[in-house]
DNA sequence: CTGAAAGCGCTTACAG
DNA sequence: CTGAAAGCGCTTACAG
């Protein structure tokens, strides 16, 4: 800047101005100014701008490094969409990956400590008194497809429930009666909720729930567990995800049922396991493009007043028919 | 700074010292900083200091957003390695989608023009031009899994030749004598070498190059095509990556041949593709943890000194046995 | 429309 | 061992 102004005997105000688009210069010297500056190969330096106005201009996304192994995409993915959306506000996406230590320890991300970033968007499950923590700091925090009963919680998750009831329906539709879910109850606020969804539709139409038909599919840490299956087989598994949708669909083949003639299977997710399975899945398909916008937008406002709250967005997901299910031919109905 | 150096009636340069470990405060004193410095809460402005420095203390990670699909989850597992690797350096990593468009149209990444990273490294296959703009400008760069010969390229590659030859090498001495290898030439660089590996174990071995045993998987522009077969079967496929490997499997499957028993395969990378098949792919596994280690060194190193260089350097993989391979008994040898 | 002054929060070199 | 001065590159009031 200093450069440009000596070169066109202004000041480095003027330059500032035209620059940034300011008014206050005239259109003619603008140009100048514009022209030269390219011409010399002049680049903003973000850092002097950022401490002056006290934004870094990052944000900062976690992840539970437990979520982030060679077979789990899914939130990965879901980091892609952040990065692109919070680009359109001219914001940076840095990745913190917290290990298993420094959440038990609370430990609060380096990255916070030194102020390199405006914000935070959670992505995925974090423990409950982290998060508590990390509310607790002075910096905006947005939760993204997870939720807890904290207040002030600004999230935006996938309309899990509402899913996974019409899921539910359109295999009952299809002449489903007996029909199983696949997923630990216990484990994390999604499969809840899409637990809760199936029971619905289950209600709805006057089916009972039985527990034998209630899967447990992880331990208490999330870890996956041998799936068993009921004594007597139901006509569809409803899985909390397709990653499981896939082990079943293994333990099925082994023990001899074909999918889905001798039962359907449903996933949710619509992630690489559901297109890599022989029949491939029909599945949930989660909006995450619309989800990582609506966050961005979200942490954003805040970033400029921490005092909004956006409370619990809910984006709709979108039922992806594949070839795992089958329509049961009702003899008497 | 301001308002601890206040209340202790001392100068924000002592403190500075302090909280920084220069010597220049007495221990004493240096203590008493520190623990008030914790009390109020303080966090170090980096910005401030990143603008005297002139460090932005960031790293941007290019990867082409082709590589970014669903079912690629290589180079986003590479990302968070790195994202690892520089946390050791207190560096950041910003992700850069690099779009096709601005591939083509040589844009600048915005984090550059904005001086929002201090280098880059730029993970898997780029266009040889945006490469050589890349490295007119000012700001270090380091290749990671990928390279041309393009001069002063820096970047750390997996050892693709010695890791094919020695797989191939192995496949020969369980007694298969008529190997194809599957990929496109002319596609990468990582291809290619793979290739050549290959093709050095038949010359050591005395065996010919059939070129009905060389098999396309991909066009020009890396899109996936059908696997054709030869019309003789050989005993052994060699892949060029777990993908194909996996594609290979369905094709061979679906033809009625069975593997291991009828032809062995083998795939590279030891991506979520290996163990996703049945039966499971013995492959080799890519060293990402070191890979990323040593390109965030290079790197850091060139941010302090960008006249170093390190040329081409390879980090050796290991195959990793699973049950897609047969031994073949030899009737005559 | 243009610019001189002050300040963002730190660090570095220098003086005491 | 401690601190006053200057400066990193920008922007925001304010004055002309």
């Amino acid at each position: 800047m200093r450069d440009i102004a000596d070169k066109l005997g202004i000041s480095v105000v003027t330059v500032s101005k035209a620059l940034s688009d300011k008014d206050g210069v005239g259109e003619e010297l603008k140009r100048k100014i514009k022209d030269l500056a390219s011409d010399m190969g002049y680049r903003l330096n973000v850092m002097a701008k950022a401490m002056k106005e006290g934004y870094s201009y990052n944000i900062g996304v976690i992840i539970a490094e437990r979520f982030t192994g060679v077979t789990q995409s899914f939130y990965q993915q879901f980091h892609q969409h952040i990065v692109k959306s919070l680009e359109e506000y001219h914001y940076s996406a840095i990745l913190h990956l917290l290990s298993a230590e420094d959440e038990e320890q609370f430990v609060m991300p380096w990255i916070y400590k030194e102020k390199k970033v405006d914000g935070f968007i959670i992505l995925g499950n974090v423990h409950k008194n982290y998060i508590e923590m990390l509310q607790r700091a002075d910096i905006p925090v947005v939760f993204l497809d997870f939720y807890t009963d904290q207040e002030r919680m600004d999230t935006v998750i996938t309309d899990n429930f509402y899913a996974m009831y019409e899921m539910t329906n359109s295999l009952i539709n299809l002449g489903h009666r007996k029909i199983a879910f696949v997923g630990n109850l216990y484990s994390t606020s999604s499969i809840q909720d899409r637990f809760l969804g199936y029971y619905k539709s289950l209600l709805e139409h006057n089916l009972k729930l039985d527990e034998r038909y209630i899967i447990n599919d992880r331990d208490e840490k999330g870890r996956f567990i041998d799936i068993q299956l009921p004594s007597e087989m139901p006509t569809a598994f409803v899985c909390n995800c397709d990653r499981i949708a896939y082990e079943l669909m293994v333990v099925l083949k082994e023990k001899g049922y074909k999918v889905p003639d001798d039962c359907s299977v449903v996933g949710f997710d619509n992630d690489i396991f559901s297109t890599l399975c022989e029949p491939k899945l029909t599945t949930v398909e989660v909006n995450m493009p619309e989800m990582a916008r609506v966050a961005a937008k979200f942490l954003i406002k805040k970033v400029k007043n921490n005092s909004l709250s956006f409370g619990r967005v809910l984006i709709k997901g979108k039922i992806v028919h594949r070839n795992s299910v089958k329509k049961l031919i009702l003899v008497n109905d």
